[in-house]
DNA sequence: GCCCAGGTGAAGC
DNA sequence: GCTTCACATGGG
């Protein structure tokens, strides 16, 4: 039914602690409720009793892209099953059993997490606010009941006519010539991120990592948060503190080795460990 | 000023 | 294989 309106009906989903995870950077809290932006879509979401409760400013014919985004009919206990039996995951989950992972357009991830490397992520924020701002599509009409202005995230071909300077402008430093070479590669046609949904997870990353400014970490981010690979699981620094400190708190081990025992040790949605990992580093008191 | 941030790539052993 | 370094920029 056409609507500007929906409940989503699920149980288990912290919907503030997702969104707010460090997997989505444009997601932004309003008194009780995060406004954002998927695809085209304004959207506010605000977590009842009952589920997720959904206003867009435009009424809606199909609500399935906000069921894929936010990836609703998800089992999250059974995944949560598979967690390996240990003192750190149950800690973990714990300290937030309802953290769930999104599912988000893969350019936009893609995008998001080039402009990730060695930023903090308040910091990841505002660079890609003053990207969408100045480069991406604005939205019309003007959302109800909201400040501002809003923007789709800009679309590779976008940004493949924009200069070097341009991007620089947007506080991105070295970063603003890997995001301009992916784009154009994207927009060329000669980088298909529609054929990465076709391999496995090993040719996936081997793909991604074909892009300049793309290694394993940020590969293994728009896997997970994108294209819903359950078994990438991202090393970063935060990650790498955890194994560290959680699973060989006596004698260092290197990055390869901790990637080795995370693929084996976390199981099938190892990506969803980590993200549990990730977001009780991040939050707990020490 | 100093150190660090959801890293990567190149260069050195 | 592992270690070190440069790379922009801003916050604590």
């Amino acid at each position: 039914m056409v609507a500007m309106e929906i409940l989503l009906c699920v149980e288990n989903y912290d919907l503030a602690a997702t969104l707010d995870s460090g997997q989505a950077f444009r997601w932004q809290k309003e008194n009780d409720s995060w406004v954002g932006i998927i695809g085209k879509h304004w959207v506010r979401l605000t977590q009842t009793p009952d589920g997720i409760r959904a206003v867009t400013a435009a009424p809606v014919a199909d609500w399935n892209f906000l069921r894929e985004f936010l990836q609703t009919e998800i089992d999250l206990a059974a995944v949560l099953k598979t967690f390996p039996d240990d003192e750190p995951m149950r800690a973990a989950v714990a300290a937030c059993p309802g953290l769930r992972l999104l599912k988000q357009d893969p350019w936009e991830c893609l995008a998001s997490f080039i402009l990730s490397s060695t930023k903090q992520i308040v910091q990841i924020r505002q660079i890609i606010a003053l990207l969408c701002e100045r480069f991406g599509e604005r939205l019309a009409p003007q959302p109800p009941i909201s400040s501002g202005f809003f923007y789709a995230f800009p679309t590779p071909e976008k940004i493949a006519r924009l200069t070097e300077a341009e991007l620089r402008a947007c506080k991105m430093g070295f970063r603003a010539p890997n995001l301009l070479a992916a784009a154009r590669q994207i927009a060329e046609g000669k980088f298909d991120l529609e054929k990465i949904r076709r391999l496995d997870y090993a040719e996936a990353r081997a793909e991604l990592m074909k892009l300049r400014g793309v290694g394993g970490k940020i590969a293994d981010c728009v896997l997970l948060f994108a294209y819903g690979f359950d078994s990438a699981f991202p090393v970063d620094v935060w990650i790498e503190r955890a194994l560290q400190q959680l699973y060989f708190p006596r004698r260092r081990a290197s990055e390869p080795r901790l990637r080795l025992f995370a693929a084996t040790h976390f199981g099938p949605h190892a990506g969803y460990a980590q993200q549990y990992l990730f977001h009780y580093m991040r939050t707990k008191l020490n």
